[in-house]
DNA sequence: TTGTACGCGTTATCAT
DNA sequence: ATGATAACGCGTACAA
């Protein structure tokens, strides 16, 4: 029971009386081995401790039970939601989930390809836009994988995510709703894809409305607070000031937030403020953030299906699975106030 | 070069005409085998592409390159910058690092102690105060493993953290120098040997200044926001105000300025608030919140070294080595109010 | 300096 | 229904 290493079918096999063959039949095929020696097999098993080393059963299969999820930044506040769908559905289909934190080094992503290649994960679930193993000799043999969160931009690869483009859209129209007609974009970027598609919806709503664009309100920005924060003050030295800010994720949105508050405004009376993605401090903020929510765990579920299904079939059903967004109202949203010119 | 099959072993023997043996050899010691021989291998490992598989690999050595993290919460803001720490001195020691998330189940730490068993992964690195395993049975043999960040109660492991007691002494001295006598300790609890022992500190300060202790506005938390924002209304329904609280963690100290902020008071005009961790968060809150710092990259970086020295040496030099935790004074703490007897 | 052959723990094939 | 055995890819003792 507590030997210094683990035991072996062949001790299963040794105290049940029968050959390794059974007892491998008798834990994978149950159906096929008498009642009594299933018995005996089970309670020998029980007697060990025995568990099948992985390791082996892989060497042998040429393919392991593991699901690789390679993610940038385990910091992300999206990222753990979107983790137990995905472990949850790996888990109902006999796979276990690791975690592969590569820092946006492409060096460890390489690492993490690796591991692929030894057989220790059967596939890749990628968080990222970039394929993180560095450069184009990798792509031509590549793993079974399946983008998360945001389309991965070079590769090919199918991917599971939000609608940004509605989501953004849904945003904007509300700001218009509001009677908002200077509405800032803040967050604009180049390298990420899921940005540029939720900067379209902004453009699509502005143009459905009529309302004409001005870039001097759309800023650059990376998706973190201090870029938030950076973009009111680019504003206020420009002198440019909209009534809203519209923010490409609820990171920038609560930078903006802080912001506007070391300037002594209020929210929503003074300005109104958007998020994306619903993080966990949304609600925590004063006032509450109103933004759109990722449906993260259906995401995780929804990716990992589509992986044990390319694994199955060879490949996917689909190639891009859009969620729907959805709108979450909160606080940090008003009309706009009527004198704002004046300020 | 882009085989269907990735190339074993036998592949680049053939290619360089030697045996596998040889080449083998010319990876692992290279200087065993004649110049020209090994060069002729590096050229057929670069024709084929060929990784060696782990898989194989481990299972001839009994034992594997991997170090695994076993998170029962991935999204705790404490947890990414300690991985950071692991993952560098790991591999700087030619170690990779693999993260499983149990979601504070017994069943998924089972499977991973599972993959340890097959030789999957090396050693265990443990982000919970008890064995995330389940139930005795398994104590019997235990991975080589190392806690961090707080003491794994059973199974006495050498674990790696910061000096809990000292930190939430200076936390209680800060707010007693302040002229704080009513000060309430939030989150005290009987599972986590952390917050205990900042309950100890806690308690400590106060024998020390002289300061009665008033068991009733010391209250459980489980750290999270929530239970911050709990302890606020109940402190009020009772009318046992404190003019100081100390949290047991910065969660908790969030929550609890939310619950003050409900309420329309001001901090720390009206009531000072102290967390611990100095999580991402803190200082974006407004107030700042003024926390104990958690030096976490380095907690890794010792986390991980202990580990090396217990999978090289056997055991470990230390069974418990506290790095010293710093007070950060931000804006969340000032005198109590004059009056607020009155109140 | 290099090659041969065995074993790590499994599963699958083929007999029995 | 069960057992013997080959094979998965690798590292290494031993032989050459």
């Amino acid at each position: 029971m507590s030997n210094s290493t683990p035991a072996t079918i062949e001790d299963v096999a040794r105290i049940a009386e029968v050959s390794i063959a059974t007892v491998s039949r008798a834990i994978h095929m149950p159906e096929k081995v008498a009642n009594s020696t299933r018995l005996k097999v089970n309670q020998a098993i029980a007697i060990t401790g025995y568990t099948t080393n992985a390791m082996a059963r892989s060497l042998r299969l040429g393919r392991s039970n593991m699901i690789l999820v390679v993610a940038p930044d385990i910091g992300d506040p999206n990222f753990s939601n979107i983790l137990i769908g995905l472990e949850n559905e790996a888990r109902a289909h006999g796979y276990g989930v690791l975690i592969g934190h590569t820092q946006n080094d492409a060096q460890r992503g390489l690492e993490y390809l690796k591991f692929f290649n030894s057989n220790q994960a059967a596939g890749l679930i990628l968080f990222t836009g970039i394929l993180p193993f560095g450069h184009q000799m990798v792509t031509a043999q590549l793993p079974p994988s399946v983008g998360v969160f945001e389309p991965v931009f070079n590769g090919g690869i199918p991917y599971v995510g939000v609608d940004d483009m509605e989501g953004a859209r849904k945003a904007v129209d509300l700001l218009l709703a509001e009677g908002h007609r200077k509405i800032a974009f803040i967050g604009d970027s180049r390298t990420r894809l899921a940005y540029n598609r939720r900067r379209q919806g902004y453009d699509a709503g502005l143009d459905a409305a009529g309302v004409p664009k001005d870039t001097r309100i759309v800023l650059e920005g990376d998706g973190t607070i201090e870029s938030g924060r950076h973009a009111v003050e680019q504003l206020f030295m420009r002198d440019t000031l909209p009534t809203a800010f519209m923010c490409v994720n609820d990171q920038t949105a609560i930078g903006v937030m802080i912001g506007l508050n070391a300037r002594s405004y209020n929210i929503p009376q003074d300005f109104s403020v958007t998020g994306f993605d619903d993080v966990p401090q949304a609600v925590f903020m004063s006032p509450s953030l109103t933004t759109i929510r990722q449906p993260r765990t259906a995401i995780g579920k929804q990716a990992m299906a589509l992986l044990l299904e390319l694994l199955s079939d060879g490949r996917p059903a689909e190639t891009e699975i859009l969620l729907r967004p959805d709108l979450v109202v909160r606080n940090s949203v008003s009309a706009p106030p009527r004198n704002w010119q004046k300020r």
